[in-house]
RNA sequence: GGAGAGUUGGCUGAGCGGUCAAAAGCAGCAGACUGUAAAUCUGCCGGGCCACGCCCUACGGAGGUUCGAAUCCUCCACUCUCCA
């Protein structure tokens, strides 16, 4: 009945290498899912998106192999009927590999000015024009399930966090009830993944992964963490809650985060990640590079004719040099923001790459701690 | 030659007796960004300092009126518009 398989190959610490098998494609694991909120990675045509990072060591095909899309989003516009009847998003977008979306449980949290949760689902107020919408689990699965994606997420509430013991309780429990209806709204034709919640108390974090880990889900998802929590406080969530998951099944961290986050991420048994960090950050003028941040704008690259990143064998490192990159993003030109998200999503991209290959070869602690130094070298923060 | 309008910080441009080191925008400099209402947002932006306060230099130039002037008066310089 599932439409997804996953397999784990190997096993390093922690650190899980694996294999998650698709009808678009089979993704290799730890993977980095770029975000295209709106059946697009903002600023990337589907064919640029689709040459970005590594080559693939067996195939040779390049780019993501899955990437996320957004159901608030979508549902708005164009509309579930429109892309439904246009063949599905990956035929809107003219994507053959695997997409995931979110359910818009997080934009129940993110858009809170506009929402009214009952018991039964979530009233939208559109953003875009006013116009009244609902989101319940059964909504929000059928219409993930008619873009046709390969993994849908159960539609959950994503609390801020701030809240009290008590509040992020409640707000789980809804979850929980909400989890169960999404499994059973669940058709066969997407996979779908539950979503952990708990805030940042462990004995709600361990009460919500039995909870969710007990119910036929594809996959588990850590949610509720990004959300405006102390950096600590995430590490934290994240190192407690990662290893109570389910092992036969993948584990995906949702909206995370830096590249240092990504490898301690894996190094705590996460499989997945998404976040609109290399993609926004792009768009504002900041790079990650081997070395640490490079915020492309100052003023000391205005002359700097190296390559952003000498290391990397993106488009934009071997074509542009920093002072051009710097030229572009400072008189706003459209192509800052193209060459600036190739090599960030690029960037990501390698990242996974590379630990994919440290997992396998059983160096994955030491390739952790020899990036997160490196990448401290170059910047005070660790990101 | 006559009549009128104007000259403000890098630029555009408010202010028209004190609360003005001078609005706002731009430019400049730096920072943030973590399941995307984000090509967005925030801070700084004359100089100096033993800096939550003080000093210096500033609103075309020079004088003047006033307790006090970017703001009023006089002259000068320059710019623009209209009429000859």
């Amino acid at each position: 009945m599932s439409r997804i398989q996953f397999k784990l190959l190997h096993t390093d610490g922690a650190a899980r290498r694996g294999e998650i098998t698709t009808p678009h494609g089979t993704i290799q694991t730890p993977v980095f899912m770029p975000v295209g909120t709106m059946a697009s990675v903002k600023s990337l045509t589907t064919e640029q998106l689709g040459r970005l990072g590594p080559e693939d060591e067996k195939t040779g095909d390049r780019g993501p192999q899955i990437i996320l899309n957004n159901t608030y989003h979508l549902m708005l516009r164009p509309g579930v009927e429109l892309l439904e009847k246009l063949g599905g998003v990956h035929r809107f977008m003219g994507w053959n590999r695997a997409v995931l979306s979110d359910s818009g449980g997080f934009q129940v949290f993110s858009l809170s000015a506009i929402r009214k949760i009952r018991e039964e689902g979530v009233e939208f107020r559109s953003h875009i024009d006013g116009s009244l919408h609902f989101l319940s689990p059964e909504t929000s699965v059928s219409i993930q399930t008619r873009m046709g994606v390969d993994i849908a997420m159960a539609f959950d509430e994503c609390p801020a966090y701030g809240l009290s013991h008590d509040e992020v309780e409640k707000s789980m429990l809804l979850t929980h009830r909400w989890a169960r209806r999404s499994l059973d709204a669940r058709t066969g034709a997407s996979a779908l993944f539950g979503i952990v919640q708990g805030g940042v108390f462990p004995d709600l974090r361990k009460r919500s992964v039995e909870e969710i880990s007990s119910m036929d889900f594809d996959g588990v998802a850590i949610g509720g963490v990004s959300v405006g929590e102390p950096n600590e406080a995430m590490r934290d969530v994240v190192g407690f809650t990662a290893p109570l998951l389910p092992s036969d099944r993948p584990r995906y961290l949702m909206g995370v985060g830096t590249p240092a986050d990504l490898v301690n991420g894996v190094a705590a048994g996460l499989d997945m990640f998404d976040c609109v960090m290399p993609t926004r950050n792009a768009r504002n003028g900041t790079l990650f590079t081997s070395s640490g941040k490079v915020s492309i704008k100052n003023a000391k690259y205005a002359a700097d004719d190296g390559p952003l990143d000498p290391e990397c064998p993106c488009v934009t490192c071997t074509t542009v040099s920093r002072a051009y990159l710097r030229h572009l993003f400072v008189n706003g030109e459209i192509a800052a923001s193209v060459y600036n998200t190739i090599h960030n999503v690029s960037f990501y991209l390698d990242l996974m790459r590379t630990i994919r290959q440290a997992i396998a070869s059983n160096s994955f602690g030491a390739f952790r701690e020899r990036f997160l130094s490196k990448i401290a070298g170059g910047e005070k923060d660790g990101n």
